[in-house]
RNA sequence: GGCUCGUUGGUCAAGUGGUUAAGACACGGCCCUUUCACGGCUGUAACAGGGGUUCAAAUCCCCUACGAGUCACCA
């Protein structure tokens, strides 16, 4: 049975980047009917952040990306957390030290990092060691790692995605598998997990490329079965760097800070390196769960555009159920525009396929509480043949027929039918009636729905005022 | 610097020896429309460069350039 794991560090935030990786192995797994583990990769004890299991819990949640097993419900191959697997590795460690795969290294933590890192190997001669002066050192208490005894030769492995990759060992480090302080490092844990909880497809990011064959050569003093490798393209920024916690929207949090939402966050990194045999953009994600596979994986980075998530975001919005829509939105409304008398629903209805965020719906109505002053040259318009005279004209006429009108007719259908009538008998074309109205009302050219519904919202003698107003403009 | 990987329009990308080199976002135009949007139609725009192999190369090989990853007691 396929299984894959998500194997984040709780450092901090949820990147992009990881939060892709989890998404396609989780796809992976549940397109071929398997399991998707969550474990936790906390060996490196200096870098923990509090809080930060909760933000990866969180999120696996928000988005749907449901694991089987995991540290907070369990499962078979448990612990899954490293740092209570401590005594697991230390032992399979031993047992390579046995066979002269690992050896003790009693160097000075220094001692390497002063080296120039491009100059030859770190050169240790922990190696050589004899057993007694090991056992002297152990005895005296002596500080030490366990390196991996890389040998002769050269290693290849198969990515699903690279295809064949061939490293001499010469180029491989002695890494250290338990560091001094007991624990082991990821090029040692996530071996001995993957392997201990049957984990079928190792998927990952690609800067991992190229520490594989050391993984390899464990695997293989070990006598254990190597995986499937899935290494993944980076993600970059605008600018082609790796995206960044300074430059904007590196996490997930941030974008649903932005506005996104989490069902468009999911289909548009999935679609970052990867596609499917169509041409079809818009996935839920039980329809990835069907239509994923492997084949459709790219080798080369992608940019994350900002721009195309934001259509997304868009196209999810209108989607989305008209009262949940209208729900999100009314909030906004409320909170934002003074104006109480008005007509939410009918407002989310035309904000919904206006907008790419909820929260910039109520902005669509901002000219509903004041007018702001606009420009004159708004009442051109070329195509109905709208000019200032004409402008100023018609809004005297529509000033004369609205202003006879009872409060009780004081409403868009109502308004729309004596302003045709009126087109009529002054034989202007309709766009030459409403397009100035428009303007008059609401001082902008972009609105969320016509005249003579704006009309109804600011009711007879606001939209009066303003008919006015721009009357004594043009004038 | 060594090693490894990558390079199709501004961006995401299809493409696996013969295509008018798809599609999407963005941008422009047109249609629909009392505005805007939605929707529909449409336009601009790409195989990094150079050598081979082949009747035929975006596709296979080599070189160059550029970019990236890695070379931690970080993952």
């Amino acid at each position: 049975m396929t299984r894959t794991r998500f194997a984040p560090s709780p450092t901090g935030f949820m990147h992009i980047g990881n939060l892709r990786t989890a998404l396609y192995e989780y796809l992976i797994a549940k397109s071929q009917n398997g399991k998707f583990i969550l474990r936790i990769e906390d060996t490196d004890q200096n870098r923990l952040v509090l809080e930060a299991e909760k933000i990866i819990f969180d999120t696996l949640k928000i988005t749907g990306l449901k694991y089987d097993e995991g540290p907070d419900i369990g499962g078979n191959f448990g612990p899954y957390v490293q740092s209570e697997r401590k005594e697991i590795y230390k032992k399979y460690a031993l047992e390579l030290i046995k066979n002269n795969h690992a050896y003790y290294c009693f160097c000075d933590k220094e001692e390497f990092n002063a080296e120039d890192r491009f100059s030859e190997k770190n050169k240790c001669n922990c190696k050589n060691l004899s057993a007694d002066e090991i056992k002297k050192n152990l005895e005296a208490g002596k500080n030490f790692v366990i390196r991996q005894n890389i040998p002769d030769g050269e290693t290849s492995f198969f990515d699903q995605v690279y295809g064949e990759i061939t490293v001499k060992n010469s180029e491989l480090d002695d890494q250290v598998l338990i560091k001094s302080d007991g624990l082991p490092t990821y090029n040692f844990a996530n071996v001995i997990d993957d392997h201990l909880m049957e984990i079928t497809h190792v998927v990952r990011g690609c800067e991992y490329l190229s520490s594989t064959p050391k993984y390899n050569l464990l695997y293989k003093a070990f006598g254990w079965q190597i995986p499937e490798y899935i290494h993944l393209p980076l993600i970059l920024d605008e600018h082609g760097e790796k995206l960044s916690k300074r430059k904007g929207a590196a996490s997930f949090e941030d974008l649903m800070k932005m506005g996104f939402l989490p069902e468009a966050i999911i289909n548009y990194i999935a679609l970052l390196g990867w596609s499917p045999d169509n041409n079809q953009e818009i996935f839920s994600l039980a329809e990835l769960e069907k239509k994923f596979n492997v084949r459709g994986l790219s080798k080369s980075p992608a940019i994350f555009d900002l721009a195309k998530l934001k259509w997304m975001n868009g196209e999810y919005i209108k989607k989305m159920d008209k009262d949940k829509f209208y729900n999100l939105a009314l909030d906004y409304f409320k909170k934002n525009i003074k104006k109480s008398d008005l007509d939410y629903k009918f407002m989310a209805e035309a904000a919904q396929t206006r907008v790419e965020f909820i929260e910039d719906a109520w902005k669509l109505f901002d000219f509903v509480d004041e007018l702001r002053d606009y420009d004159l040259d708004l009442f051109l318009n070329k195509k109905m043949k709208v000019t200032h005279e004409i402008s100023y004209d018609v809004l005297n006429c529509v000033l004369d027929k609205l202003k006879d009108i009872e409060l009780k007719n004081w409403y868009g259908e109502n308004l729309k039918n004596v302003l045709m009538d009126l087109a009529k008998e002054k034989n202007l074309k309709t766009g030459q009636i409403f397009w100035p109205l428009l303007i008059a009302l609401s001082g902008k050219k972009n609105t969320p729905c016509g005249a003579t519904e704006i009309a109804e919202m600011l009711g007879k003698d606001e939209s009066l005022k303003r008919i006015n107003f721009a009357i004594e403009k043009l004038k």
